[in-house]
DNA sequence: TACCTCTATGTAATCGATTACACATTACTG
DNA sequence: CAGTAATGTGTAATCGATTACATAGAGGTA
């Protein structure tokens, strides 16, 4: 009874008494097929259960409809976030979700092109800022019809699209939260030096602090790399410092969980002591020892929204719209942040 | 200088003096082509930037070189450590990775199909242990050349490969730990009802309790859902408990974090009123308070794995071995664990 | 030398869908 | 009613790589 074969276009005209271009036309612009044909041709599809071969409409159409996305770390949950809401707003325009892990490899344009020129991709979403600027820019002139949208993290410079959080808004809901309380001697602990979100907050965080009127001071200043390690190594720093700023602010929850374990177990309280925040919002915050005082960002939206862009791209052909979208974020209040104590003042 | 259009074979033919015959062999099978040759025609592949187009290529072979991973929820850290692992392996032997959310959509035969039967994928790895087995025999009866490997859950009674945590082995390990310090009422906060991690970890619970003559209630078993909401609703069930047990074991590390943050809430001491574990030793554990004791599961290798399996049955062209492959645990002793104390005996 | 085998390579068909172009039919216009 | 436009459909070329089959030449054997 069920074909042998899998069905083809052929068997589905045969069925349907009419040519394979129409079952073409029927499958890709129904409107121009009459509705009696059109109705025919879905009943035939239908009966055979065909499916086109992406591959034959691939190479042909010379569109793969699947897109490529470069992932610096799969195994962080922030990016999976951003995939999450990347995959499903893809799927809800058929086209399919290509991933890479950009970790390990030099992000080049040639192992960016393995993709793009073999035809496996249409358009590039990059999660990672870790990208030359000319790599970039290699791509775009050898497949300038292939659009690529940065999410989360972009590089300066770069023309192309790109969505991604309000950092400074960010930091400076943090920085006069805390100056509310009372603080006024703040410290960043920030992400790795090279990338492109610690830069940016980072600038953030010195305007808004000089801007109020806060001390500042370089060696209240310390590198991370967003994880719970540069946390506590930071701990370490801090207890060592004759004159300690009341207030940390971190790049990441998970420094900010790594830095607050630390200075813990040596004994200093926070937020009595020392207050903390951090920035992500992820799901650990709320039963953290203390709730931590952070920046929700809605990951999962960024991933629709580039997702979107990139599509829209794809649609009206490369009008660019080069100016960032910018996704608001939001101040989240708990109990890692506090007024400033009497005792801290040195 | 540089070509306009994309090189093909046929450029890289007429460049070396030879066929696009004898090109392909170059690419796909060079030892049938001799020395002198070859070299020609890889001096011509990278003079002309050449690459195969994938597209073409599947077209003719009818493999694409593409595995799709179904994910039941991208956004869960957890799933995204097996991704990556498998992403490596499989980037390792030229293989793309397909990713989508199975999480909102229900998984029937015909959704899987779709990537299936259109060629776009040339195996499956299924993260989901949420399909119906009907389904799963339905894919393998309408593409049987298409393997399948499960990857931390799996069907019970699909007669394919997986890939697992040594589940069972994990459970006894905390058991005995928390014997060891005396504990002999075990409660157990498990997966979702239908999850067939929460089954079998559930199960092994039970059988080990009993085997040391522990005690088992089942108003001590309470469903959860993995997360930290789950974890919290079982906080206000327990704190209202008559006879509560003095050890609990949860399915997640979320579940416990939950758990405990709602007894510390209510002025539950853990270790020294209640003994808690996790399951999975997710990063946070360590900067928890109190760090939790938990079960370490190889997310990374696990994804290898299933790769690997995969990629030999790809090979092997289906000599499909359906022992599951089961990777080792270990217990991290940490600090939410202790010897029961006499207070808690009511 | 005649014949066979083996190796290296070329010729051309093929995978399955899309689409330029051609054509037939119908509808509309003055 | 002739002429033109609009609509719907079919024919066949096409995308780019792979590979079955054919063949040329080298080497071996009786």
């Amino acid at each position: 009874m069920a074909l042998q074969r899998k069905p083809k276009v052929i068997d589905v005209a045969r069925l349907s008494g009419v040519s394979t271009a129409t079952v073409s036309r029927v499958l890709n612009d129904p409107e121009v097929v009459s509705e009696a044909t059109r109705k025919a041709v879905l009943a035939a599809v239908k009966q055979t259960g065909y499916r086109v071969n992406r591959a034959a409409r691939s190479l042909r159409t010379n569109t793969s409809r699947t897109i490529l996305a470069l992932v610096p770390n799969l195994s962080n949950p922030f990016f999976s976030n951003i995939l999450s809401g990347l995959e499903r707003e893809l799927n809800a325009a058929d086209y399919s979700l290509l991933v890479t892990d950009s970790g390990e490899v030099e992000l080049t344009a040639d192992h960016i092109q393995r993709y793009v020129s073999a035809g496996q991709a249409d358009g590039l979403i990059i999660l990672d800022g870790a990208v030359e600027l000319q790599q970039l820019e290699l791509v775009q002139s050898a497949t300038p019809t292939v659009p690529i949208v940065f999410a989360c993290e972009w590089v300066e410079g770069f023309s192309g699209a790109s969505v991604r959080a309000d950092n400074k808004g960010g930091i400076r809901m943090l920085v006069d939260h805390l100056w509310d309380q009372g603080h006024r001697k703040f410290g960043h602990v920030s992400g790795p030096v090279t990338n492109v979100l610690s830069h940016h907050r980072q600038r953030a965080f010195e305007h808004h602090v000089v801007s109020l009127g806060g001390e500042l001071r370089p060696e209240w200043v310390l590198p991370g790399d967003f994880s719970i390690a540069a946390g506590k190594e930071v701990a370490a720093q801090v207890i060592g410092m004759k004159e300690a700023p009341t207030a940390w602010i971190c790049a990441s929850d998970q420094i900010a969980f790594g830095l607050i374990a630390g200075l813990k177990k040596a004994g200093v309280r926070v937020p009595t002591d020392v207050s903390v925040t951090g920035f992500d919002n992820i799901e650990m915050t709320e039963v953290f020892d203390p709730p931590l005082t952070t920046i929700h960002q809605h990951r999962n939206k960024m991933g629709n929204e580039a997702a979107r862009r990139l599509l829209m791209q794809l649609r009206d052909n490369g009008a660019e719209i080069n100016t960032p979208t910018v996704m608001p974020v939001y101040l989240v209040d708990r109990q890692s942040t506090g007024p400033v104590s009497k005792k801290t003042e040195v």
